[in-house]
DNA sequence: ATAAACCTTAGAGTTAAATCTAAGGTCAAG
DNA sequence: CTTGACCTTAGATTTAACTCTAAGGTTTAT
Protein backbone atom coordinates (compact mmCIF):
# COMPACT_ATOMS: atom_id res chain seq x y z
CA UNK A 1 0.00 0.00 0.00
CA UNK A 2 1.14 3.49 -1.09
CA UNK A 3 0.57 6.69 1.13
CA UNK A 4 -0.71 9.68 -1.62
CA UNK A 5 2.80 11.11 -1.45
CA UNK A 6 4.35 7.97 -2.40
CA UNK A 7 2.02 7.13 -5.41
CA UNK A 8 2.50 10.52 -6.51
CA UNK A 9 6.45 10.61 -6.56
CA UNK A 10 5.79 7.42 -8.47
CA UNK A 11 3.97 8.43 -11.34
CA UNK A 12 5.35 11.81 -11.12
CA UNK A 13 2.06 13.50 -10.22
CA UNK A 14 1.26 15.77 -7.37
CA UNK A 15 -0.45 14.05 -4.32
CA UNK A 16 -3.28 17.56 -4.95
CA UNK A 17 -3.65 15.81 -8.17
CA UNK A 18 -4.52 12.48 -6.77
CA UNK A 19 -6.81 14.12 -4.54
CA UNK A 20 -8.16 16.14 -7.80
CA UNK A 21 -8.83 12.46 -9.37
CA UNK A 22 -11.10 11.05 -5.98
CA UNK A 23 -13.39 14.37 -5.94
CA UNK A 24 -13.77 13.55 -9.82
CA UNK A 25 -14.24 9.83 -9.62
CA UNK A 26 -11.43 8.17 -11.58
CA UNK A 27 -9.60 7.03 -8.74
CA UNK A 28 -10.21 5.98 -4.97
CA UNK A 29 -7.77 4.58 -2.51
CA UNK A 30 -9.17 1.12 -1.62
CA UNK A 31 -8.28 1.73 2.06
CA UNK A 32 -7.77 4.12 4.25
CA UNK A 33 -5.23 3.78 7.81
CA UNK A 34 -6.55 4.13 11.14
CA UNK A 35 -5.61 7.82 11.21
CA UNK A 36 -7.19 8.81 8.03
CA UNK A 37 -4.52 8.40 5.46
CA UNK A 38 -5.41 7.28 1.84
CA UNK A 39 -3.81 3.77 1.33
CA UNK A 40 -4.03 3.07 -2.46
CA UNK A 41 -3.21 -0.64 -3.71
CA UNK A 42 -1.29 -2.13 -7.03
CA UNK A 43 -4.71 -1.97 -8.49
CA UNK A 44 -4.90 1.28 -7.60
CA UNK A 45 -1.37 2.22 -9.27
CA UNK A 46 -2.51 0.40 -12.32
CA UNK A 47 -5.56 2.62 -12.52
CA UNK A 48 -3.40 5.70 -11.81
CA UNK A 49 -1.40 4.52 -14.91
CA UNK A 50 -3.91 3.75 -17.13
CA UNK A 51 -5.21 7.58 -16.55
CA UNK A 52 -1.97 8.56 -17.34
CA UNK A 53 -1.28 6.85 -20.48
CA UNK A 54 -4.93 7.70 -21.73
CA UNK A 55 -3.86 11.77 -21.14
CA UNK A 56 -0.67 11.49 -22.42
CA UNK A 57 -2.36 10.59 -25.73
CA UNK A 58 -4.84 13.28 -25.56
CA UNK A 59 -7.50 11.95 -23.56
CA UNK A 60 -9.29 14.89 -21.33
CA UNK A 61 -10.58 12.88 -17.57
CA UNK A 62 -14.15 13.15 -18.48
CA UNK A 63 -13.15 10.95 -21.89
CA UNK A 64 -10.93 8.78 -19.36
CA UNK A 65 -13.60 8.13 -17.12
CA UNK A 66 -15.80 6.82 -20.20
CA UNK A 67 -12.81 4.58 -21.13
CA UNK A 68 -11.88 3.38 -17.46
CA UNK A 69 -15.79 2.40 -16.98
CA UNK A 70 -15.61 0.36 -20.64
CA UNK A 71 -12.43 -1.27 -19.41
CA UNK A 72 -14.49 -2.44 -16.40
CA UNK A 73 -17.36 -3.69 -18.31
CA UNK A 74 -15.34 -4.48 -21.36
CA UNK A 75 -17.76 -7.55 -22.39
CA UNK A 76 -20.67 -5.30 -22.47
CA UNK A 77 -18.76 -3.15 -25.11
CA UNK A 78 -17.30 -3.79 -28.95
CA UNK A 79 -14.06 -2.71 -30.55
CA UNK A 80 -16.35 -0.29 -32.73
CA UNK A 81 -16.78 1.69 -29.45
CA UNK A 82 -13.33 2.00 -28.28
CA UNK A 83 -12.33 2.28 -31.91
CA UNK A 84 -15.00 5.05 -32.22
CA UNK A 85 -13.69 7.12 -29.21
CA UNK A 86 -10.15 7.26 -30.53
CA UNK A 87 -11.05 8.15 -33.81
CA UNK A 88 -13.14 10.98 -32.77
CA UNK A 89 -10.06 12.03 -30.77
CA UNK A 90 -8.41 11.57 -33.63
CA UNK A 91 -10.22 13.42 -35.72
CA UNK A 92 -10.65 16.39 -32.79
CA UNK A 93 -6.68 16.93 -32.41
CA UNK A 94 -6.38 17.32 -36.20
CA UNK A 95 -8.84 20.21 -36.83
CA UNK A 96 -7.00 22.04 -33.43
CA UNK A 97 -3.58 20.92 -35.58
CA UNK A 98 -5.08 22.20 -38.53
CA UNK A 99 -6.51 25.54 -36.77
CA UNK A 100 -2.72 26.06 -35.40
CA UNK A 101 -1.16 25.25 -38.92
CA UNK A 102 -3.53 28.55 -39.99
CA UNK A 103 -1.99 30.47 -37.25
CA UNK A 104 1.57 29.62 -38.21
CA UNK A 105 1.48 29.97 -42.07
CA UNK A 106 0.01 33.59 -40.95
CA UNK A 107 2.57 34.53 -38.26
CA UNK A 108 5.22 33.05 -40.75
CA UNK A 109 4.13 35.28 -43.40
CA UNK A 110 4.06 38.26 -40.99
CA UNK A 111 7.76 37.41 -39.34
CA UNK A 112 8.81 36.54 -43.43
CA UNK A 113 7.28 40.39 -44.13
CA UNK A 114 9.84 42.07 -41.11
CA UNK A 115 13.01 43.16 -41.95
CA UNK A 116 13.67 42.56 -37.65
CA UNK A 117 16.33 45.49 -37.60
CA UNK A 118 16.30 48.29 -35.54
CA UNK A 119 14.64 50.34 -37.73
CA UNK A 120 11.34 52.33 -35.87
CA UNK A 121 8.44 50.65 -36.54
CA UNK A 122 6.86 53.20 -38.34
CA UNK A 123 6.51 51.47 -41.34
CA UNK A 124 6.52 47.83 -40.04
CA UNK A 125 5.01 45.42 -42.54
CA UNK A 126 3.17 43.50 -39.38
CA UNK A 127 1.73 46.69 -37.89
CA UNK A 128 0.37 47.39 -41.56
CA UNK A 129 -0.54 43.80 -41.96
CA UNK A 130 -2.79 44.61 -39.01
CA UNK A 131 -3.74 47.50 -39.83
CA UNK A 132 -5.51 46.84 -43.26
CA UNK A 133 -7.10 44.22 -44.54
CA UNK A 134 -4.38 43.20 -46.34
CA UNK A 135 -2.54 39.61 -47.07
CA UNK A 136 1.15 39.48 -46.78
CA UNK A 137 2.39 37.94 -49.27
CA UNK A 138 6.16 37.52 -50.13
CA UNK A 139 9.20 36.62 -48.21
CA UNK A 140 11.80 39.07 -47.88
CA UNK A 141 10.92 42.66 -47.74
CA UNK A 142 13.19 45.56 -46.85
CA UNK A 143 11.74 49.09 -45.56
CA UNK A 144 11.36 52.01 -47.03
CA UNK A 145 13.27 54.18 -44.36
CA UNK A 146 13.61 56.98 -46.59
CA UNK A 147 16.67 55.72 -47.53
CA UNK A 148 18.35 56.04 -51.43
CA UNK A 149 19.17 52.66 -51.80
CA UNK A 150 17.09 49.56 -51.16
CA UNK A 151 15.36 46.28 -52.37
CA UNK A 152 11.79 45.61 -51.85
CA UNK A 153 10.58 42.45 -53.10
CA UNK A 154 7.58 42.11 -50.59
CA UNK A 155 4.19 42.45 -51.68
CA UNK A 156 1.06 43.65 -50.12
CA UNK A 157 -2.23 42.20 -51.62
CA UNK A 158 -5.47 44.13 -50.11
CA UNK B 1 -20.75 56.03 -34.84
CA UNK B 2 -22.39 52.54 -34.56
CA UNK B 3 -24.36 51.57 -31.38
CA UNK B 4 -22.69 48.18 -29.65
CA UNK B 5 -25.64 45.88 -31.55
CA UNK B 6 -24.15 47.29 -35.27
CA UNK B 7 -21.04 47.46 -34.56
CA UNK B 8 -20.99 43.62 -33.46
CA UNK B 9 -23.11 42.44 -36.53
CA UNK B 10 -20.83 44.45 -38.77
CA UNK B 11 -17.76 42.49 -37.14
CA UNK B 12 -19.21 39.45 -36.18
CA UNK B 13 -18.81 39.60 -32.99
CA UNK B 14 -21.11 39.52 -30.04
CA UNK B 15 -22.31 43.18 -27.82
CA UNK B 16 -20.63 41.28 -24.94
CA UNK B 17 -17.55 40.72 -26.51
CA UNK B 18 -17.31 44.39 -27.35
CA UNK B 19 -18.01 44.94 -23.53
CA UNK B 20 -16.30 42.33 -22.37
CA UNK B 21 -12.76 44.07 -24.50
CA UNK B 22 -14.02 47.64 -22.91
CA UNK B 23 -13.41 46.19 -19.77
CA UNK B 24 -10.15 44.76 -20.17
CA UNK B 25 -8.85 47.91 -22.37
CA UNK B 26 -8.74 46.91 -25.59
CA UNK B 27 -11.36 49.15 -26.94
CA UNK B 28 -13.43 51.86 -25.64
CA UNK B 29 -16.04 53.65 -27.53
CA UNK B 30 -15.32 57.25 -28.26
CA UNK B 31 -18.40 58.36 -27.39
CA UNK B 32 -21.99 58.06 -25.59
CA UNK B 33 -25.17 59.23 -26.55
CA UNK B 34 -27.27 60.98 -24.17
CA UNK B 35 -28.91 57.95 -22.84
CA UNK B 36 -25.83 56.27 -21.97
CA UNK B 37 -25.29 53.76 -25.41
CA UNK B 38 -22.07 53.11 -26.42
CA UNK B 39 -21.06 54.82 -30.08
CA UNK B 40 -18.01 53.67 -31.99
CA UNK B 41 -16.46 55.42 -34.57
CA UNK B 42 -15.10 54.32 -37.28
CA UNK B 43 -11.48 54.41 -36.16
CA UNK B 44 -12.96 52.20 -33.15
CA UNK B 45 -14.41 50.02 -35.98
CA UNK B 46 -10.78 50.02 -37.28
CA UNK B 47 -9.12 49.53 -33.65
CA UNK B 48 -11.69 46.54 -33.69
CA UNK B 49 -10.93 44.83 -36.63
CA UNK B 50 -7.28 45.20 -36.10
CA UNK B 51 -7.98 42.78 -32.90
CA UNK B 52 -9.61 40.51 -34.37
CA UNK B 53 -7.36 40.35 -37.37
CA UNK B 54 -4.65 39.58 -34.39
CA UNK B 55 -6.61 37.02 -32.89
CA UNK B 56 -6.74 35.33 -36.23
CA UNK B 57 -3.31 34.95 -36.32
CA UNK B 58 -3.08 33.42 -32.93
CA UNK B 59 -2.08 36.10 -30.54
CA UNK B 60 -4.04 36.36 -26.84
CA UNK B 61 -5.76 39.08 -25.75
CA UNK B 62 -3.11 40.74 -23.41
CA UNK B 63 -0.23 39.92 -26.54
CA UNK B 64 -2.90 42.36 -28.66
CA UNK B 65 -3.14 44.94 -26.27
CA UNK B 66 0.60 45.16 -26.12
CA UNK B 67 0.85 45.11 -30.19
CA UNK B 68 -2.02 48.08 -30.10
CA UNK B 69 0.15 50.52 -27.40
CA UNK B 70 2.99 49.48 -30.05
CA UNK B 71 0.78 50.89 -32.86
CA UNK B 72 -0.19 53.98 -31.53
CA UNK B 73 3.60 54.98 -30.38
CA UNK B 74 5.49 53.00 -33.69
CA UNK B 75 8.00 55.41 -33.54
CA UNK B 76 9.49 54.57 -30.20
CA UNK B 77 9.69 50.57 -31.05
CA UNK B 78 11.43 49.25 -33.60
CA UNK B 79 10.61 46.47 -36.21
CA UNK B 80 12.86 43.93 -34.15
CA UNK B 81 10.58 43.98 -31.08
CA UNK B 82 7.37 43.60 -33.47
CA UNK B 83 9.06 40.95 -35.38
CA UNK B 84 10.20 39.83 -31.85
CA UNK B 85 6.61 39.21 -30.43
CA UNK B 86 5.72 37.20 -33.79
CA UNK B 87 8.45 34.88 -33.61
CA UNK B 88 7.84 34.13 -29.88
CA UNK B 89 4.55 33.69 -30.61
CA UNK B 90 5.47 31.54 -33.89
CA UNK B 91 7.36 29.33 -31.74
CA UNK B 92 5.07 28.96 -28.96
CA UNK B 93 2.52 27.80 -32.04
CA UNK B 94 5.20 25.33 -32.96
CA UNK B 95 5.43 23.92 -29.53
CA UNK B 96 1.82 23.27 -29.38
CA UNK B 97 1.39 21.34 -32.79
CA UNK B 98 4.08 19.49 -32.01
CA UNK B 99 2.79 18.44 -28.80
CA UNK B 100 -0.57 17.81 -30.76
CA UNK B 101 1.17 15.57 -33.53
CA UNK B 102 2.47 13.37 -30.71
CA UNK B 103 -1.26 12.96 -29.49
CA UNK B 104 -2.07 12.43 -33.20
CA UNK B 105 0.94 9.84 -33.69
CA UNK B 106 -0.11 8.08 -30.87
CA UNK B 107 -4.31 8.00 -31.59
CA UNK B 108 -3.01 6.78 -34.94
CA UNK B 109 -1.30 3.88 -33.82
CA UNK B 110 -3.92 2.76 -31.01
CA UNK B 111 -7.16 3.24 -33.87
CA UNK B 112 -4.53 1.06 -36.18
CA UNK B 113 -4.62 -1.45 -34.02
CA UNK B 114 -7.80 -2.04 -32.96
CA UNK B 115 -10.29 -4.24 -35.86
CA UNK B 116 -13.11 -1.72 -34.77
CA UNK B 117 -15.68 -4.68 -35.75
CA UNK B 118 -19.03 -5.62 -33.44
CA UNK B 119 -16.57 -7.77 -31.38
CA UNK B 120 -16.31 -7.40 -27.51
CA UNK B 121 -13.73 -5.41 -26.51
CA UNK B 122 -12.43 -8.09 -24.34
CA UNK B 123 -9.39 -8.30 -25.80
CA UNK B 124 -9.39 -4.56 -27.68
CA UNK B 125 -5.78 -3.34 -28.43
CA UNK B 126 -6.83 0.09 -27.41
CA UNK B 127 -7.53 -1.23 -24.09
CA UNK B 128 -4.92 -3.57 -23.66
CA UNK B 129 -2.23 -0.90 -24.30
CA UNK B 130 -3.72 1.22 -21.97
CA UNK B 131 -3.45 -0.96 -19.16
CA UNK B 132 -0.29 -2.07 -19.77
CA UNK B 133 2.56 0.13 -20.31
CA UNK B 134 2.89 -1.44 -24.13
CA UNK B 135 3.63 0.54 -27.47
CA UNK B 136 1.29 -0.46 -30.12
CA UNK B 137 3.80 -0.54 -32.85
CA UNK B 138 2.13 -1.89 -36.19
CA UNK B 139 -0.87 -0.77 -38.90
CA UNK B 140 -2.97 -3.93 -39.14
CA UNK B 141 -4.32 -6.04 -36.65
CA UNK B 142 -7.00 -8.83 -36.09
CA UNK B 143 -8.03 -9.74 -32.75
CA UNK B 144 -7.80 -13.23 -31.74
CA UNK B 145 -11.33 -13.78 -30.86
CA UNK B 146 -10.61 -17.82 -30.53
CA UNK B 147 -11.46 -18.09 -33.82
CA UNK B 148 -8.96 -20.75 -36.53
CA UNK B 149 -8.51 -18.34 -38.59
CA UNK B 150 -6.94 -14.59 -39.04
CA UNK B 151 -3.82 -12.48 -39.49
CA UNK B 152 -1.91 -10.97 -36.94
CA UNK B 153 0.24 -8.39 -38.26
CA UNK B 154 0.32 -6.24 -35.41
CA UNK B 155 3.02 -6.33 -32.53
CA UNK B 156 2.70 -4.81 -29.10
CA UNK B 157 6.56 -4.07 -28.10
CA UNK B 158 6.58 -4.00 -23.71
C1' DA C 1 9.70 15.78 23.40
C1' DT C 2 10.04 18.19 19.56
C1' DA C 3 10.89 19.23 14.81
C1' DA C 4 10.29 17.91 10.09
C1' DA C 5 7.79 15.81 6.92
C1' DC C 6 3.79 13.95 6.08
C1' DC C 7 -1.35 13.70 6.05
C1' DT C 8 -6.55 15.50 6.56
C1' DT C 9 -10.62 18.70 5.08
C1' DA C 10 -13.32 22.31 2.80
C1' DG C 11 -13.18 25.61 -0.10
C1' DA C 12 -11.03 29.38 -2.86
C1' DG C 13 -8.08 30.73 -6.75
C1' DT C 14 -5.98 30.22 -11.47
C1' DT C 15 -6.27 30.99 -16.76
C1' DA C 16 -8.67 32.71 -21.09
C1' DA C 17 -12.19 34.56 -23.28
C1' DA C 18 -16.10 35.02 -23.25
C1' DT C 19 -21.23 34.21 -22.07
C1' DC C 20 -25.12 34.72 -19.26
C1' DT C 21 -28.38 36.76 -15.77
C1' DA C 22 -31.24 40.05 -13.56
C1' DA C 23 -33.30 44.21 -13.29
C1' DG C 24 -34.17 47.93 -15.55
C1' DG C 25 -33.89 52.19 -19.15
C1' DT C 26 -34.60 53.82 -24.38
C1' DC C 27 -36.47 54.09 -28.87
C1' DA C 28 -39.23 53.41 -33.13
C1' DA C 29 -43.40 51.55 -35.11
C1' DG C 30 -48.23 51.00 -35.26
C1' DC D 1 -49.64 53.75 -25.33
C1' DT D 2 -47.74 49.63 -25.67
C1' DT D 3 -44.90 46.06 -27.79
C1' DG D 4 -40.53 44.56 -29.12
C1' DA D 5 -35.93 45.29 -30.11
C1' DC D 6 -32.36 47.42 -28.36
C1' DC D 7 -29.40 49.27 -24.65
C1' DT D 8 -27.43 49.83 -19.54
C1' DT D 9 -24.95 47.83 -15.20
C1' DA D 10 -22.78 44.65 -11.91
C1' DG D 11 -21.73 40.47 -11.11
C1' DA D 12 -22.05 35.27 -11.67
C1' DT D 13 -21.03 31.30 -14.59
C1' DT D 14 -18.61 28.48 -17.93
C1' DT D 15 -14.56 25.01 -19.12
C1' DA D 16 -10.44 22.06 -17.77
C1' DA D 17 -7.41 20.53 -14.81
C1' DC D 18 -5.42 21.50 -11.46
C1' DT D 19 -3.13 24.36 -7.53
C1' DC D 20 -3.22 26.61 -3.34
C1' DT D 21 -4.68 28.02 1.45
C1' DA D 22 -5.81 27.53 6.18
C1' DA D 23 -6.14 25.11 10.14
C1' DG D 24 -5.13 21.27 12.08
C1' DG D 25 -3.82 15.92 13.02
C1' DT D 26 0.02 11.93 12.45
C1' DT D 27 4.50 9.74 11.97
C1' DT D 28 9.24 9.29 12.27
C1' DA D 29 13.71 10.41 13.59
C1' DT D 30 16.66 12.35 16.94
Amino acid sequence: MYRIGELAKQCEVKADTLRFYEKHGLLSPSMRSDSGYRLYSEQDAERLRFILRAKAVGFTLSEITELLSIDLDKSNWACADVKGMVDIKLANVEEKIAELNHFRVSLQRLSDACCGGPESAEHCSILEALESNVEVKCENHSHDHGETEYKTSCKLKG
